[in-house]
DNA sequence: CACAGAAAGTTGCCGTCGTCAACCAATCGC
DNA sequence: GCGATTGGTTGACGACGGCAACTTTCTGTG
């Protein structure tokens, strides 16, 4: 291959991503909301991401799932607020530090995402069933390389 | 590994996966914003991916940007209407079905998308510049293969 | 010790986006 | 011809995030 073909192939490979990902978008969001309600009928969508997120890195603060999730604090309030109200997140000051709180995963919370995911885990998810889990690794390295790469501003 | 190590294994790769989708949600629409403001100061992010797919695959009717996007035909006829008034798009009535018009990319729509792409090639946009053509091209196929997944109902 | 500023959260306002549903016009099938 | 279907538009609504103003609680420097 000649440059010029390597570089029409980059952009073709760029326009195609960007197409894909426009859809995934979408997608996706429809997949998290049925996932979120199957795991309380009035459980946001993206308050399910956070959720589970919570319960897996243990008591953290709100301003630490806005750089793991790169949104604005603002946003993240109101979710938060929204899974204190459906119990399944419980809330505490943190001792070390007064202006802060500490989240956690409330029993109630923990359980159902447990329901959910023995559900998935049983059926193994329908629709992803045949992709092999080292794959599905090579995949979620890739979006998060493609995401790194995201998160560095534009230098224009 | 026995069976339960590559079931843990599995549902680890998909709590990975939904929790980098997420995050790619958000930072793509930021970046996807940048991208369509460049073309034209006005046009909305949305919008900005279907003005490319309109000049890639020419005229077509709104129709088939609902089956392509897989997205509500509202929401379709809305941000055509933005693309047609900001003179990116014209739209002109199908001779083959009084029903239905056909959509392709302006004169000027085309040229401010050259624009942008030029450069983007000629920075080779510095946020993916390190990856392959062909790693990008394998990772488009993982997002399409993942978005096909997706697009199957799940049976319950 | 005091005081400027930074950091943690909360809240209101706003823009983008997509779904649902009702609706109109044109076309197709029988 | 006439009912059903298809292409498209519009309005109402909900989810979501960005921005900015504001409160409270540190933190650091003089």
């Amino acid at each position: 291959m000649d440059t010029e073909t390597v570089v029409a192939s980059r952009a073709d490979a760029l326009r195609e991503l960007e197409t894909e990902v426009g859809v995934l978008i979408r997608r996706i969001r429809r997949v998290i909301g049925e996932r979120a309600r199957a795991v309380h009928p009035d459980l946001l969508p993206a308050s399910y991401l956070m959720l589970s997120y919570v319960r897996d890195h243990g008591p953290l603060r709100a301003s630490a799932m806005c750089a793991v999730f790169d949104i604005d604090k603002g946003a993240i309030s109101r979710q938060v607020q929204h899974l204190i109200d459906l119990g399944l997140v419980d809330r505490e000051p943190d001792p070390e530090d007064g202006r802060a709180t500490l989240l956690s995963a409330s029993e109630d919370g923990v359980r159902r995402l447990e329901v959910v995911a023995d559900q998935r885990r049983h059926q193994l998810d329908a629709r992803l069933a045949d992709w092999p889990a080292d794959e599905l690794h090579a995949f979620a390295g890739s979006l998060r390389r493609y995401n790194d790469a995201l998160g560095i501003p534009a230098d224009r």
